[in-house]
DNA sequence: TAAACATATGAGCATTTATTCATATATTGA
DNA sequence: TCAATATATGAATAAATGCTCATATGTTTA
């Protein structure tokens, strides 16, 4: 986190004045847009889409995770803590067993709208 | 970046062999992945997601964005310069000023699908 | 052409982050 | 209750990241 201090401004302030105020009631609030970035950073790392698109396909343990992408049973599962968080998947356990599988349709939609933005051009 | 390396494997084996050779073939390839994971990191800090709010209300320059956010030119120019890359914004020169713009809707299909992910509880 | 202005960029630094390793917790079955 | 299995977690480390500062690039105007 940093502190934003004041700072110096460019010349047009009279022209844009008006821009700024509008700017400045439609900004959501601090926590919002932190929030917001936070949800964001949970989709940004490639280990964490990889088990979203595992999810996608079915409800799943743990350990068929690390399997599927070749990747350590503690890996996946710091992994499955930060998505918890963010409540992008949720779990039940069944047994010595626990089952993964995605919150909501929002993962879905947003790794969709993701996926179109990165392949519109080629 | 890092190399997955072969990993020890739970139980069932047999049982899950199948969902597993779905997974591999469901999965999207490694670079479309990665970029995808690049396009949510873009979106995945405050200053970058506070630069696309202002760009939702008009196109504007580098110094107002600045203004408008609290921060020096030169924080303002590295985000842009990462949003830009993600091709999230576009740019034209006005004179000396150049003007920063959306440069799709995906931006705001995203944004708006990650805000009724945190609005939803609560 | 020189000065002023707007923006971009490289180096440096502090912070965050993803993985590994070792180990703790929880459940089942003998 | 003890051993085996499945998962979680804390500490440590290497890599990535966001900002600042100094400065470079590009444009306009005097």
């Amino acid at each position: 986190m940093h502190i934003h201090e004041d700072i110096e401004l460019c010349d047009h302030k009279e022209i844009h004045t008006e821009l700024l105020k509008h700017v400045n009631d439609t900004l959501p609030e601090e926590n919002q847009l932190y929030d917001l970035a936070e949800l964001f950073k949970t989709f940004g790392d490639s280990t964490r889409i990889r088990i979203l698109f595992v999810l996608f396909e079915a409800e799943v343990c743990v350990c068929d995770i690390a399997e599927a992408l070749h990747m350590t049973q503690s890996a996946i599962s710091h992994q499955l803590r930060i998505l918890k968080q963010s409540k992008l998947i949720k779990s039940r356990r069944e047994g010595k067993s626990i089952f993964y599988s995605l919150a909501d349709e929002h993962v879905k939609t947003i790794i969709a709208q993701g996926m179109e933005h990165i392949l519109e051009d080629r």
